[in-house]
DNA sequence: CGAGTTTGACCAGCGC
DNA sequence: GCGCTGGTCAAACTCG
């Protein structure tokens, strides 16, 4: 498949809410993010070029969006990032001064964006390419192997390929602020799993797409520095349309799934919703949130565009359907 | 009855 | 090597 999705990489998207109060715990905020538009600055090139990645231009689409979103080329990052939202890498990679914010290192554009390619960082957190194959794997053992006894089976399974570097997929994670933890996005999923997450009271449950050879999972869990925020990340990228899309709805048909992947389209589907988004290689620093997410404009220096995502495509659509 | 969820067990990676 | 943690599996269960 061709990589016709600019979002096919670990993308850092530096939007926040250019109003963080609304990202306060006011359980009654109902504030359309829509009302902002009046604030941005969106800059010329920077609508260009991401109006380019809709249309599908024959640009880099790496470059293109780090250019639209009004990022340095950082594909050459040598920083050390954690690939993981979880607590604990957010505070793990705290105490070392990575990426910190207690450090004074708020989101850099080095620090906002991986690489590109497959290859890590060496951050904190490297996950391992057996596991992502274990649906492949279990495949080729079912064709060769009779019915043991599944424990043997399992152990063997989860043995194969023992050592093989994983293809990793590409991530996209964003926060909404939703009481629903499972946020429609028009797909549909089978849960495979929840797990306690460390020092955090919500759970983290694990998603797969329920279409078949589509391999696309998304984690959601809760934030436990704001229960009322729902951190979603979205790990590949479904091979099929999402069954719930375009109804006749060209501005739905801009986010499809030929272009947008579900994250994207979500932004469609739940224009109510606020979302933040965030590099899922990046840890969410707690002083971060305290200091920058809640109460004050993130500091991330004058490269980087502030506002809503779905504002931003909002507009293009206004732009594109007039 | 099929699809989806729950939940305990298991495994791999990592830090110490 | 050990313990911790994240991620996954799969049997049992629930639901429509």
């Amino acid at each position: 498949m061709s990589d016709n999705n600019p979002f096919n990489h670990d993308y850092a998207f530096p939007f926040f809410g250019e109003n963080p109060s609304i990202y306060g715990n006011q359980a009654n905020n109902t504030q359309n993010p829509h009302h902002n538009h009046h604030d941005f600055d969106y800059s010329s090139s920077y609508m260009s070029n991401l109006t380019e990645c809709l249309h599908g231009g024959s640009m880099d689409h790496y470059n293109t969006l780090s250019s639209a979103f009004g990022m340095n080329n950082c594909s050459s990052s040598s920083e050390v990032v954690c690939p993981q939202p979880s607590i604990d890498h957010h505070q793990e990679c705290s105490r070392k001064n990575i990426n910190s914010v207690d450090n004074q290192i708020p989101l850099t554009p080095n620090s906002l964006i991986s690489s590109s390619s497959n290859s890590e960082a060496g951050g904190c957190h490297e996950e391992d390419s057996s596991k992502i194959k274990k649906d492949d794997d279990q495949c080729e053992l079912d064709g060769d192997d009779d019915d043991d006894d599944n424990k043997s089976k399992k152990v063997g399974k989860l043995a194969k390929k023992k050592g093989e570097k994983k293809q990793k997929e590409p991530r996209f994670a964003f926060m909404t602020k939703s009481e629903i933890d499972n946020l429609e996005d028009g797909y549909r999923w089978r849960k495979y799993g929840q797990k306690a997450v460390k020092n955090s009271p919500f759970p983290r449950s694990y998603y797969r797409c329920t279409s078949q050879k589509c391999s696309v999972k998304k984690r959601v869990e809760r934030s436990y520095e704001d229960p009322s925020i729902v951190i979603t990340t979205y790990e590949g990228q479904h091979n099929h349309h999402c069954p719930a899309t375009l109804r006749g709805n060209a501005a739905a048909a801009l986010l499809s799934p030929s272009f947008l992947s579900s994250t994207q389209q979500q932004l469609y589907h739940n224009p109510n919703e606020q979302q933040i988004f965030y590099n899922p290689n990046i840890p969410i620093n707690n002083s971060f949130y305290n200091n920058n997410y809640h109460q004050q404009q993130p500091q991330l220096g004058p490269d980087y565009q502030y506002g809503l995502f779905q504002d931003m495509v909002a507009s293009l659509i206004n732009k594109r359907e007039p």
